[in-house]
DNA sequence: CGATCTTTTGACCCCACTCAAGGTATGTGG
DNA sequence: CCACATACCTTGAGTGGGGTCAAAAGATCG
């Protein structure tokens, strides 16, 4: 689950005078609360979060990137998401499985907002609220796609698909080029995959022609329909 | 197949009088626009709602069993979600994929709130939002739960979580006996495994005498800790 | 009580996993 | 700047869990 795709499109509100609120949300819905809020700096592998009941803060990640994970006794491990800036979480931590967040990248850091704050502000501030509202099905939504990838995509499907969201994600205003913070035994795991088949997945997509791989962790989309699935 | 029977048989609500919403939730938050809902009764393999864009209606399962599918272009489907008494729908569907709601059994009943009404009633009733966050937060749990079982469980695990997370769904009062309304291959596209492995892993497990199966549809759990993966 | 759909079981196959080895990037101390 | 250590990544060979195909046995219903 991608929690949230920060969609400030929608915050271009023409009205600026009287709404304070969606003049704020030009930034992230929590804005109200960054005075109060605490920084947190992470090193790449750094443990930034276990879920052992109820998280008592909202986390917004401000740069780098992270990812949440979900570990068997055995050792099997699911990434449920990976966490870039503008990502919120800490929302949907129940203790019911041993759910982690750890930084991927060195200067990751984030922004902790109280439980309590936040929820009397979603109580008082409507505007903040619907938004919440919003960010919270939208992951929902992302969640559900994410199902059908793992339920029903090839090991091709799942990492044309990875990639092409990452893309959206990452970068909006170069589309055809990416730069992959995690490692690829990390995008394995949150594609259900092993890494040697990322690894090859990623091989043979490269001799196709549908992407390029100028380094290791830069990939060009060169096909882009040679990566969707057909839904 | 379209909706036949499209009676909108009113509520039959004794207490019309104003009510506080904490009395109203004694039933189910949308209690509320209960006299403006539609009822809807549907026949086992009926189609209840295709999510072509957003949603006009907020769904509700009166009674019966749904499963709510998305496909792909060359026929692979995934099963979402079950759906049974209680549960709400509706909210989340983007016109992303090709989603379908469908009951299961015969005599399925669903109530029908204007998508509109239900967005009036959350900012003016906080008590009815707060309800319903809860819920959207519930099922976002409820999902991560589904991805680590769709990537990282065996055939073995994912029936074995399936049934314990039935009874407790269908059976708080008898946890060892449950009725299967769906069928197989129902249960296959929801594990995202193939109808004969769903056979085959119910006959191992009853084998192990981990269940019994009085009947092809219905399970009794006997050892309930031969189906839990060690998380 | 026959027609149809669902479930079970068997035989075989394939995609992705595991194990293993070699190659490449990154970091560290001299 | 280089030598070395330590990751990480790629590629190959072989295996296995679950898929597919097929057929028989139950269920369901007119």
């Amino acid at each position: 689950m991608q929690i949230i795709q920060h969609h400030t499109e929608r915050s271009l509100d023409t009205n600026r005078g009287i709404q304070p609120t969606s003049a704020r949300l030009q930034q992230h819905p929590l804005a109200a609360l960054d005075p109060i809020a605490t920084r947190v700096r992470c090193r790449a592998g750094q443990q930034i979060h276990q879920s052992a009941g109820p998280a008592d803060h909202w986390y917004r990640v401000v740069s780098g990137a992270a990812r949440r994970c979900a570990f068997f006794a055995d050792g099997r491990r699911q990434i449920v998401a990976f966490l870039f800036p503008g990502d919120l979480f800490g929302f949907s931590s129940t203790g019911a499985y041993d759910f982690w967040v750890e930084a991927i990248t060195d200067r990751t850091s984030l922004a902790l907002y109280p439980n309590a704050a936040v929820e009397q502000l979603i109580t008082s501030d409507a505007v903040v609220a619907e938004e919440l509202r919003r960010l919270v099905l939208e992951s929902l939504v992302r969640m559900e796609g994410r199902l059908l990838a793992l339920g029903r995509m090839t090991a091709l499907e799942r990492v044309g698909a990875f990639l092409l969201d990452l893309a959206d994600r990452l970068g909006p205003v170069a589309p055809h080029g990416v730069t992959l913070p995690m490692r690829r035994h990390d995008i394995a795991d949150y594609l259900a995959l092993s890494g040697e088949t990322v690894s090859r997945t990623l091989t043979i997509l490269r001799q196709r022609g549908a992407i390029a791989l100028p380094t290791t962790h830069e990939v060009q989309i060169v096909d882009r329909r040679a990566l969707v699935p057909r839904l």
